[in-house]
RNA sequence: GGGCGCUUAGCUCAGUUGGCAGAGCACCACGCUUACAACGUGGGGGUCGUCGGUUCGAGCCCGGCAGCGCCCACCA
């Protein structure tokens, strides 16, 4: 215990407290605990290649407080921390960082040094070895960075329960997992055209797409028809795709081509034959009402080319330029001779290049017309994402087995979604779901596919039937580690093995946080002490990715939810209402927020945005919460400062007011703990907060003269008992919104941490309480709000005395203040108080002269 | 095209079984009152987006519309 400080202050407390949190380990797992008594969360693992921004602040702070209010509540609190610091965004960031770029074919140098001074144009090829562990250097720094900054905010993880995503154990459980979902067939490999993004050249999943509003124009062309009566028009905004045209196709139903439908058409400048088909997705008030099936321009070409049984006539290479050599189709010398002219461009060079050919030969109809149009991207990408065909692995998702979508939704409504609209989002997204999951990257940088291939003594590589290590061995990496049965020197050999040169996408992995977290597979104990979860807390950006994926990953392998209960934070906004992000340059920093209105201060603010509301950045709000915190400092030095030293605490509270505030009190105890077991923080502050407010302002003054004890009797024992146990309960209310201050003042007089101490009973208040009635102290209030207002209007001071104060009420308010007429007049400086029963309510005031 | 959310004071937002419109900020006035001047006390300020319905009574329930934001969609 300490002394009460003078002046009581903010400053500081912050690092005091984070440190002495750590050296006592105050929020560290109490792993004996069973199964009922922990409450588990599934901690967003952030992207530590990003920089922090106030809306990841403001989703963890909004946990925290959920998770402090669980521990006080007396539960084990399994709050661990991840890093997501595998795939892509960090391999870019290294790439940019070091001024490398991994070249998976040169070998491992032990010696390498990056450039000393990087330079972006040209960077310096490194072996794959090499560019991980320029990759691990990197995410550690990031991560003491975000370490940094989640303890100064206060938040109360367990920082002995960390993983990274590139990490041993994550590697395993998603190695693991994967092999796994192999042997029940939930994994499996398929040759198949595919979202590809032609910069980082690798496929993407659906899930990763977003589309953007791009400029285009229709370029309107003709085929000529065979029964030689003119042409057929279409209009396409990827005119560079004709040579890969396989086939025009019209709507059934419309009028205008149904006589042609399978009949042939020839293509302008590569005289092409194709036919022309029927499928109910032409739309006929698109464009010319038919269209160009080409392999491929966007996903509805797939679709016709699947079931329409249509061949394939690729002329995309992977880095998105047109492949020399023109497709076998073209055969006519003009045909070839045109196709010289787009070999080797980018789609954007070959679509200018054959508008020139197409207007040149006279077969452009008309000028094209400008629009803009929905084009598909990979969210981190800034070109097209173009169609290729590639040998990728998937994971079953629903995606195209009506039964386990059906499941997966079931899962959606199993799930207790805060708030339940939310709940929408994953339906939406579950029934619109195109495909399974595509989960192999051609990248470096992430957790590689635990497989080999058997290479025949022809050299072919048998992809059908992989090798598949123990269990046990796992992590492996196939471009290092030798399958069992094998020697080193057969790598690549006829009759030995290859490794599959492919890494998962970081979902194939942040899928399992669940299991990573809880030890699935290295321990059992813990697992079966902290899964499935309680609390999967996250932004509603990522429902389609992370949460979905993780309800699929668990419902495949545990037939289960992998928590009960999700909580989606809304978005950030800046004070224009604007999304912040990255791009728009109005991100502000965590760090300098943080220091300018301290931790308490700014999760002030975050808790009290209502889950799942969009929330603008607001300094105002930050103030706000800075008052309080300092009003907190000076009520509990001054209640603090009434209560004797040897007070024996067993004293009855016997006074009207007193009993009237704890009961008030014991009602806020009961909302803030039902709104908290809903999972509703911001109302439990509230509802705290306000009653906080009218505690100072009202009670606090109406008691003060009596607790200074001098009026002898059981009235000052009675407040002095009611302070005490009132100012403790406030200060454990408010501990899981504002810790640093709340423990600040704790410390004053008392042992241990709040954190650790019960969370207010309801029931223990009422019962001191006994008969207290809650109007008494609204009554009190109230008169003394008129007595307030009486020395304000006439412009005096309020230490001004009063003469005579005469009120009118019911005989029932009347009653109730009774009880509390002592301390209103002294707390109003009233001399004499009339209570007059009638049926006008009102309060006269009599002030002395001056 | 389908869906979700929001719309309440100048600003940011509460308003959960339908019962006399609330808080903070900002603004104005007053006050150094022995917890708090980085403060306190008081004040002004809203036909609760719009149209209609249910009801004794609607910010709240039902339906239509509008604006803003977001999610989803096979976007030639």
């Amino acid at each position: 215990m300490a002394a009460l400080p003078d002046k009581p202050s903010l400053d500081g407390l912050e690092r005091k407290w984070a440190e002495r949190w750590e050296a006592d380990a105050t929020y560290a797992f109490d792993r004996t605990r069973p199964r009922d008594e922990v409450f588990s969360i599934d901690t967003p693992p952030p992207t530590i290649s990003g920089s922090l921004h106030m809306g990841s602040v403001f989703g963890y702070v909004q946990t925290d407080a959920l998770a402090r209010f669980h521990r006080m509540r007396g539960e084990a609190v399994f709050y661990p921390m991840g890093w997501d610091d595998n795939g892509l965004p960090t391999e870019r960031r290294v790439e940019n960082h070091f001024g490398v770029r991994c070249d998976p074919t040169l070998a491992y140098d032990p010696d390498f040094t990056p450039p000393a001074t990087p330079d972006p144009k040209r960077k310096q090829p490194c072996s794959r070895p090499n560019f991980v562990e320029l990759c691990l250097a990197l995410t550690v720094e990031d991560e003491k960075v975000f370490e940094d900054v989640w303890r100064s905010v206060g938040l109360s993880v367990d920082w002995s329960l960390t993983y990274a995503t590139i990490g041993p154990r994550a590697q395993r459980t998603s190695q693991q997992a994967f092999l796994r979902d192999l042997a029940r067939g939930d994994a499996y490999a398929a040759e198949a055209p595919t979202l590809w993004d032609v910069t980082d050249q690798t496929a993407v999943a659906q899930a990763e797409l977003e589309d953007r509003e791009q400029p285009g124009a229709y370029h309107r062309y003709g085929f000529q028809r065979s029964d030689g009566a003119g042409k057929v028009f279409i209009e396409t905004t990827r005119p560079e795709l004709l040579p890969a045209c396989v086939a025009l196709v019209a709507h059934p139903d419309d009028d205008r081509y149904r006589g042609l439908f399978g009949t042939t058409v020839t293509s302008p400048l590569f005289g092409v034959d194709v036919p022309v088909l029927a499928h109910e997705l032409a739309d006929p008030d698109k464009g010319s009402g038919i269209a160009m099936i080409c392999t491929f321009g966007d996903t509805t070409d797939v679709t016709w080319w699947r079931e329409l049984q249509l061949p394939i006539r690729n002329v995309l290479e992977r880095n998105g330029r047109l492949r020399n050599e023109p497709p076998a189709a073209i055969t006519t010398e003009s045909g070839r001779a045109a196709y010289t002219g787009l070999a080797g461009k980018t789609a954007k060079q070959a679509r200018a290049r054959i508008v020139e050919l197409l207007a040149e030969a006279g077969e452009l109809e008309g000028e094209p017309t400008p629009i803009t149009h929905p084009v598909k991207f990979y969210e981190r990408g800034d070109r097209p994402l173009e169609i290729v065909t590639s040998r990728q692995w998937y994971i079953r998702n629903g995606g195209r087995d009506d039964d386990l979508r059906q499941q997966l939704l079931q899962r959606g409504k199993e799930l207790r979604w805060h708030p339940p609209f939310m709940q929408q989002r994953y339906e939406s997204w579950v029934e619109g779901l195109n495909g399974d999951w595509l989960i192999s990257r051609q990248r470096f940088f992430g957790v590689p596919f635990p497989l080999w291939y058997p290479v025949a003594d022809d050299g072919s590589v048998l992809h059908d039937t992989p090798i598949v290590p123990d269990q046990a061995s796992l992590p492996v990496d196939p471009s290092s580690d030798v399958p069992p049965g094998f020697s080193a020197d057969q790598r690549g050999r006829a009759g030995g093995f290859v490794g599959d040169p492919d890494i998962m996408d970081t979902w194939a992995t942040s899928s399992l946080t669940p299991q990573i977290a809880t030890g699935w597979v290295d321990d059992p104990d813990l697992f079966s002490r902290t899964f499935p979860m309680n609390l999967r807390p996250q932004g509603p950006e990522i429902i389609r990715t992370w949460l979905f994926a993780t309800i699929v990953r668990s419902s495949a392998e545990f037939d289960r939810l992998p928590w009960s209960d999700a909580a989606l934070n809304g978005w950030i906004l800046d004070p224009d209402r604007k999304k912040m992000s990255k791009s728009k340059g109005n991100v502000v920093t965590p760090a300098a927020v943080l220091d300018e209105h301290g931790s308490d201060a700014v999760r002030y603010w975050a808790a009290s945005a209502r889950p799942g509301t969009d929330t603008a950045l607001d300094v105002a709000q930050m103030k706000v919460g800075r008052r309080l915190s300092i009003k907190l400092l000076n009520a509990s030095r001054f209640v603090l400062s009434r209560l004797p030293d040897d007070r024996q605490g067993d004293e009855a509270v016997t006074e009207a007011l007193d009993r009237s505030m704890l009961r008030q009190l014991s009602g806020v105890v009961a909302d803030a703990t039902t709104a908290f077991e809903g999972f509703d923080y911001a109302r439990a502050l509230e509802r705290t907060e306000r009653f906080f407010w009218r505690f100072c302002d009202d009670y606090l003054e109406l008691v003060k003269t009596r607790a200074y004890g001098e009026a002898g009797g059981t009235g000052p024992a009675s407040a002095q008992v009611a302070l005490a146990l009132a100012h403790r309960t406030l200060l454990a209310l408010f501990a899981p919104f504002l810790p640093f201050v709340t423990e600040e003042v704790w410390s004053w007089h008392e042992t241990g941490s709040i954190h650790r101490s019960p969370w207010p009973d309801s029931t223990l208040l009422t019962t001191t309480a006994g008969d207290g009635d809650p109007v008494v102290l609204d009554v009190a209030a109230g008169v003394l709000g008129e007595v307030r207002k009486a020395k304000t209007t006439a412009q005096r001071s309020l230490r001004t005395e009063v003469a005579r104060v005469v009120v009118t009420d019911t005989a029932v308010r009347l009653a109730a203040l009774s009880g509390a007429a002592e301390d209103l007049r002294e707390a109003g400086r009233i001399a004499d108080l009339e209570l007059v029963e009638g049926a006008e309510a009102s309060v006269a005031v009599s002030l002395a002269d001056q």
